[in-house]
DNA sequence: CTAGGGTGAACGAACATTCACTCAGGGTGG
DNA sequence: CCACCCTGAGTGAATGTTCGTTCACCCTAG
């Protein structure tokens, strides 16, 4: 039912190479633009080799689900100070998935097509059973917890940080200093405090 | 290529039928689960009454795109009090495009299916050919405009009001509060105008 | 030699699309 | 008023294609 960790005995790693075949054609043509023999041709390996490591389709899709969240994750921790402020851990956070995802926007485009298809509720299941998400776990064990609007995480999420995965999956970048704008503006949205008095 | 207007002389528009059909299966089970032949049952028409209206299912999606793209903007406006400021404008619109989408989940989860498939791009192109979106209109040729931040449309577009659609498509609803909480929210990441000072 | 990953032709199911056909409704000549 | 035909929306079985999946066979590492 999952993907087995990389073997690293074998030379080349055919069952990553399924992976990032399924990644791409996903996110360039959708789940109608992948299918199985296509993705094994983009993999460069024969039609039945994916089905020697996954049970079925569904299960190669659940399985690059989750190493592309996890490898998400992994990034997105990268470069966070721990010892900064909530606001400014927030903007490292926010910023390291935006690198990540902008180096290969075909992730973001993949986590997007999954996120709003029917593999969505299963694939969420299991990301929740199989990791422990550091993104999840920076907003929900931290100081940054005490600043956050009293909303659903989900749409916390949706608020904070989904923004940052739909610009990398855009067509568009921003520069600079739109991307700071931007990364405040989630944190604006998150967070209640320091709010001034404003009239309508 | 495109949808007629209903025909009113016809006891049943079969053409709206097949576009309803169209929006629930994919709602409820993606592009995958929505073949012509079930599109078909579930309007309870024949096979090719679809291509009677339709050049392709292509056809159809776009046409049907629209056609929700639409209804949103006319529900959008409705209740929006010219005369009141930006903000309360903003909020008034939020909740609009909310209720209007609360009412019927299936058509945000059919926009969001959509806008995150390969149909995008060209959808997104006819949208913009096709209407004048009052939403748009509100937010680039009010004074709304002036107090948003300097941020690409789209950008703005999903910080704002994307919220608004993707709870709309969720399964879980918030309580009034939670509600108010979340449109402040998103009319906090879209203007920059009346931040405290604050301190990291 | 053996075990097991790798292979691609083959298979039945499901797909989008077509087409020969039906038939209700409305115009027209008588 | 009737009898007629004409039109085009409606139909669903049939079509060719493509899909996910299988399997008998081939390597090759150990």
């Amino acid at each position: 039912m999952s993907a087995p960790a990389a073997p690293a005995t074998s030379r080349v790693d055919r069952a990553a190479a399924v992976r990032a075949a399924l990644r791409t054609l996903v996110a360039r043509h959708g789940f109608h633009g992948a299918s199985m023999s296509a993705v094994a041709t983009e993999a460069g390996v024969g039609t039945g080799t994916a089905y020697v490591h996954y049970a079925s389709k569904d299960d190669l899709v659940y399985a690059t689900y989750l190493e592309v969240k996890q490898d998400l994750g992994r990034a997105a921790i990268t470069g966070v100070d721990t010892a900064a402020s909530a606001r400014t851990r927030f903007l490292q956070l926010w910023r390291g998935i935006h690198r990540h995802l902008s180096n290969d926007p075909d992730r973001a485009r993949f986590l997007l097509q999954v996120e709003s298809s029917p593999y969505a509720r299963t694939a969420h299941a299991k990301a929740l059973a199989a990791e422990d998400d550091p993104i999840l776990r920076e907003a929900t064990t931290t100081d940054l917890r005490a600043q956050l609007a009293s909303l659903p995480v989900e749409i916390l999420y949706d608020l904070g940080i989904g923004p940052a995965i739909r610009l990398a999956a855009g067509s568009e970048s921003l520069d600079k200093p739109s991307l700071t704008a931007l990364a405040e503006a989630c944190w604006r949205a998150i967070t209640t405090d320091g709010i001034a008095t404003r009239r309508t």
